[in-house]
DNA sequence: TAGTGGTCTAGACCACAGA
DNA sequence: CTGTGGTCTAGACCACTAT
């Protein structure tokens, strides 16, 4: 192993190690690997920080680790990638736009089957409807079409969202414990298009979110993405 | 804290018991909680195993932790969502379907300015350009379009992938140290139309991924989903 | 049954940043 | 300077499962 720089911790240089002797294939798909007492006499470490590597390798997808049976290098790795789903307003400023949003419209209306279904409510229960845009520099970045359950949120019947947004009122005062979250793409219809200020029928990135407290749920959301926009994952 | 179940670690019934805090707002957003020390006493353990856990809640995105500066309940958190990205074989199978492929195409071509910026490669870098339609019970679910560069995964000319799928030769092959993935949305143009067996114009979901080990770029790929579908995200 | 990973513990030292 | 988290260690016991 090569030595360790003083930012790299010794779990973190074994991680780097292990990965490269896949990836340099030294160690091929489906080898059994040395157990753990095994790499912590060779890397110099305590069994608990070997370990510690090699569950961080195996979430990753390329270890997979069976009691008894040791650890191998995974056939075909199902590799990971993590979204970061920021505060709109964050994401705006962060690329050095300034941000603002619009509200269409905050009113009390009772839910459609498919919302009612996606919130695990009954169809009909009094929900808030909202829709947002929100603007990078004045030109529209996300529609946002949101219902929000006041059973789950109380006191939302009292915020006025023209002057705080729906999401960052949310997650600042509800944080959830599960959520549902799912992509897809859908042709911009009438509305998409008008907010947007783009043309009906133009391909939109949409993100579908639902979040439930230990109450139900408490918010489901349609995000539709500017033409165009991309949404980007790390490894 | 409640009892734990003795399927769930110790670590792990901390991580509940203070997320459970955070949600039911005994502790709010911006509030210091105790220390790990403390902590450690409260909840009966060694400060490493409640350090596991309030480490596990950062990542999660629900706290802050700095040295001297203590622990924090995050503010605006920015919670983050695992996607995971399956072998298309897999997928497709494990969904109950027959899985099948077609290649349409393989063959050396030169990379156009796109491709090569994406790769990080001169343009003209000598390449094998491949289209593939994946089925599920012989109805469309994905088109594949991959450049793959045999600088980085040598033997690649060799082989035939009307017999095994491109995907899984290379990731069997050539695991990947670093992966540039994002997903966007495009109008199908005439030939994804043809291959999905969609209209032309209709909106697709765009995953594109390129990956690279430590000889550069070993591919990048755009793969297009069937209209209608969902990719689901766990949180 | 025995070998392997999963987890916990007590203690230690260190690194960082706030006071 | 000092309180806090970050990490490591040696040792222990446990839980699974391949043999």
């Amino acid at each position: 192993m090569t030595a360790r720089s003083a930012t790299t911790s010794k779990a973190q240089a074994i991680v780097n190690e292990v990965r490269r002797r896949i990836v340099d294939r030294e160690w091929r798909q489906g080898d059994r690997i040395p157990d753990e007492a095994e790499l912590a006499i060779q890397f110099g470490a305590a069994r608990a920080t070997v370990n510690k590597a090699l569950q961080l390798l195996a979430e990753e997808g390329l270890l997979d680790r069976k009691r008894r049976a040791g650890t191998h290098v995974t056939v075909n790795p199902a590799r990971k990638a993590t979204l970061t789903i920021p505060i709109v307003r964050e994401q705006i400023e962060g690329t050095g736009l300034e941000y603002s949003h619009r509200v269409l419209a905050q009113r009390p209306s009772p839910a459609p089957a498919d919302i009612a279904a996606r919130m695990a409510l009954s169809e009909g229960t009094m929900l808030i409807r909202m829709r947002t845009i929100h603007y990078g520099d004045g030109r529209p970045f996300q529609v946002e079409d949101r219902w929000i359950n006041p059973a789950a949120a109380p006191g939302v019947e009292k915020i006025d969202f023209h002057r705080i947004n729906a999401n960052e009122w949310l997650v600042r005062n509800f944080p959830w414990l599960h959520a549902d979250i799912a992509f897809s793409a859908e042709s911009a219809d009438a509305r998409d298009a008008r907010h947007l200020e783009t043309r009906q029928g133009t391909a939109l990135l949409i993100l579908q979110r639902t979040t439930f407290n230990d109450l139900g749920a408490i918010t489901t959301v349609r995000l539709a993405f500017h033409p165009g926009y991309q949404l980007i994952a790390t490894p």
